[in-house]
DNA sequence: CTGTTAGCGCCTTCAC
DNA sequence: GTGAAGGCGCTAACAG
């Protein structure tokens, strides 16, 4: 009984009939008698045929299988969006093989490359590099590419089909959100450099200080890459800024709870001295102390959407790349404030 | 050119060789002339040939894809652990497939007959619920169990290979810290019921105070469920419990996380007012307010382990199942001192 | 309603 | 060093 696995020809054996028709009582009961299929169940049973996916994925030309690349998946803000894409996935029959890239394009290129390898029917991406078969220009024709949802980030020179926000206008409002309450020094905290998102959350930053007719400076603009650390590591440098900052529009949540514990460590208030507003919404951020200010994005959402436009894809060849914008929200907590006297 | 993919086939003819040629001249170059080799990897470029993993796993019945079922991927606990089995695994050759089972059974029971599918070749598993092949008392004998590990708890009843940390014995260290410290009324904030890990760190709990010569007692010990809400809640409760605790011992980081902002909105300080400490160390324990005192696990090698003991299990069928126990240092941080006056 | 047949694409003997 | 051939397990097309 132990050893070699069970196949579909034991079953038959067991069952007195043929392996097509073990596949049809399986997979298409309607079709064969009372009898039989209950003759199948039972041989199906006794034995404890499993099937084989390899076979049938062979034979079907199909794996039933999304691969999800992620840049980190210890990063809090996707773990919401894999669950979306999961329950749609398994609702529908698909499997979700979840790859944590590292950010390392080279490990980016060898999943791609299960597409190709029919070792998956689609790619889901969320960070916003282009894999190997939109590199070069010439080949990036959309009639050869494999099925594709980039995910919260649109790439540039691409018309790959996208779900996401707009980061310009949520960036833009949570900016203003700091100008209105009456700060006139406001500084930014980015995302790393090359990323999209970086690019779109300043632009909003400097959209809203130009509107509230704020000066920008280089000084109020510090670099990060999305890390608790590298939040902390910011607000040093903003500490030795004049004029001081009295708010601090951070591009992550992570960086803003770095940036909220540096500030601390200093012997600033939150937000009495200096307000701070993050992005992303992530769990942490209401028990935060203070309660952080930021912009809420429908993570959850983000994934079941990219996941429907896969399995619209898969069904059909011919899709148009669409962009889907959801809607973001600007939750105001107590990590924001009007400025205090200085 | 687009349209049905490139086979091995095509490959064979372009370069004027057979497909076994093709074949070997991919995978054991050594063999073929170099001449021919060349040749081959001239035509494997110009089609992008790209293999049809399918059909390989089918040949050679392996998919060097491996199975992790985590119960909530959304918690940071575990990215700590998949990226240290990512890492040897793909070190390896071998695809890592993360599926969260969101705690549900029949989600959990549908992957591990990925197993017995040919879906993958073997199962970790970091929830501490056997899989149906284990449910039968009968069935379960070892020699039919599919290739697995069990991390960070030990099924009991099983003998399941198991990387983990000492949980008794950390609890009752992470416990003595506090009775050390001089707290004589030390509560516990538990995990869900059910999991083995609830019940070790209690027991670890409940053998420190008896150590320590302290009552144990009923109110002192409140249920949670791993999760910031939870920790909330059990404060909650606390803060009606006579005599009051002045230091909480919580089952893990985001619970602790949770009690100290609920201590806070009631106007306890932390740790003057109580004391409190986590477990696991997550990254945020020290960013918090005030960094938290928690037992730290080894969660990369954790996950580094398991994957080289399947990888092990994978290479050969009769290896003994190891308990493997790692290491675990108590962090003191901020969130514990010595009581004030009551 | 059921059986027969023919591969899916690849790898691995077995010959030469 | 290379080619021919068979088959992994399954399912879709075609007969009956």
């Amino acid at each position: 009984m132990a050893g070699s696995p069970i196949t579909i020809q034991d079953v038959a054996r067991i069952a007195g009939v043929s392996t097509a028709t073990v596949s049809r009582a399986l997979h298409n009961p309607g079709v064969v008698s009372r009898q039989t299929r209950e003759r199948v169940e039972k041989a199906v049973e006794e034995t404890g045929y499993a099937g084989n996916a390899m076979a049938r994925s062979l034979r079907r030309m199909e794996t039933r299988m999304i691969v999800v690349l992620v840049p980190d998946i210890g990063n809090p803000f996707f773990s919401e969006i894999l669950s979306g894409i999961e329950s749609v996935a398994s609702a529908s029959g698909y499997n979700v093989l979840i790859v944590d890239t590292n950010n390392d394009p080279a490990k980016e290129r060898t999943f791609a490359d299960y597409v190709r390898g029919h070792q998956a029917d689609g790619m889901l991406l969320l960070n916003g590099r282009p894999p190997y078969f939109a590199e070069g220009s010439q080949e990036a024709g959309r009639r050869a590419s494999p099925p594709l949802v980039v995910l919260c980030e649109r790439l540039p020179r691409h018309d790959f089909p996208t779900v996401r926000i707009d980061n310009v206008a949520a960036a833009e409002a949570a900016t203003a959100h700091l100008a209105e309450l009456g700060h006139r020094h406001i500084a930014h905290i980015t995302g790393p450099d090359g990323n999209i998102l970086t690019a779109e959350r300043l632009e909003g930053y400097e959209r809203a200080l130009s509107k509230a007719g704020l000066a920008s400076s280089a000084a109020l603009v510090q670099h990060g890459d999305f890390s608790i650390d590298s939040g902390r590591l910011a607000v040093r440098r903003l500490l030795e800024t004049t004029p001081r900052p009295t708010a601090i529009f951070c591009a992550n949540d992570e960086m803003a709870i770095g940036a909220i514990a540096e500030l601390k460590a200093n012997g600033r208030t939150v937000p009495a001295d200096v307000s701070v507003v993050g992005f992303d919404d992530l769990q942490i951020a209401g028990c935060y102390d203070p309660p952080l200010t930021t912009v809420r994005q429908p993570r959850r959402e983000i994934g079941e959407t990219s996941m429907r436009m896969m399995l619209d894809r898969l069904a059909n060849d011919n899709l148009d790349a669409r962009d889907c914008v959801l809607p973001w929200k600007l939750v105001v907590r107590a990590s924001s404030s009007a400025p205090g006297r200085h």
